[in-house]
DNA sequence: TATTATAGACTACATTTGTAGTCGAAAATT
DNA sequence: AATTTTCGACTACAAATGTAGTCTATAATA
């Protein structure tokens, strides 16, 4: 099933590129990785078609050179991504791995705000505890 | 590199059974897993072979069925791979991206309340801006 | 214009993952 | 004890991923 695979983690280092830069040539992407990861030109180069497959960057020619450009957006990307994640994890656990990540993430006034808010309108309606989803029914017993 | 392979959608579902049981026999996880998933029995038992293999699982023999266990907590795994994911995404966008996931993912009365406490501590020393952190510094310029 | 540097396309190959079949030994049944 | 069931181990195989080499047609330069 080709349908909606997940960005890998190389692949997130090429996409960061590109969202950053607005649009950029496999040479500029190429250089910029050199340092960071050690990767061969070919290697940047195999990681932006594989990318071009997945539908994740489009690419207008340039005389014989590509400009490459990101296909959807940095946030929906990265939403789409944690929310797969924590689909394959334990429901009723998800809170506190939440809690540490805010602990552990770098956060600005903004986000810390943002969150608050956010936090003050769920408590209106949350549950004393959220069920565990790790053991899938056994529906027709028997 | 054999070192610290995440864990993989499929295999989610092995472990999370396994924690939630504390332990189980591969009998136990195919018959709960055909449901979901609609897995065949060998399927089931190559991802506990896998799992066995990243040192996930440990088994213990009983006369000739292995009882599996878990070989790390599942709050430990789930931490885990959520860091693993925050750190392939731009620092800067990580907070609103933690945002939407406080909005739409299923939150205790605790978990919020632990959410708080910790923002609060944290807005603290909030920076008013998170950094960008997606393209790596052209080190020896030229 | 001849020469060289490039960029993109294609090929390569080991490992991981999704998904499943087979087989031999031990266990349960008859 | 003979037969059948059940496990775990091993094999299978396509697709995805990490990592990289080669070839060819332009583009830049001498």
């Amino acid at each position: 099933m080709t349908e909606e695979l997940p960005i890998t983690s190389s692949e997130w280092e090429v996409m960061r590129i590109i969202w950053t830069m607005g649009q950029a040539t496999s040479n500029e992407v190429v250089h910029l990785l050199l340092n960071k990861r050690a990767w061969k030109a070919s290697t940047v180069k195999t990681l932006i078609s594989r990318l071009m497959q997945k539908k994740m960057l489009t690419a207008q020619k340039e005389g014989h050179t590509n400009i490459y450009q990101c296909a959807i957006p940095e946030r929906v990307a990265m939403q789409r991504e944690a929310t797969r994640l924590f689909q394959n994890m334990c429901a009723m656990k998800n809170g506190e791995v939440l809690t540490q990540l805010v602990k552990d993430l770098q956060l600005s006034k903004t986000d810390i705000e943002k969150l608050q808010s956010v936090l003050v309108e769920k408590a209106k309606t949350a549950p004393d505890e959220v069920a565990c989803n790790c053991i899938p029914e056994e529906e027709t017993a028997k």
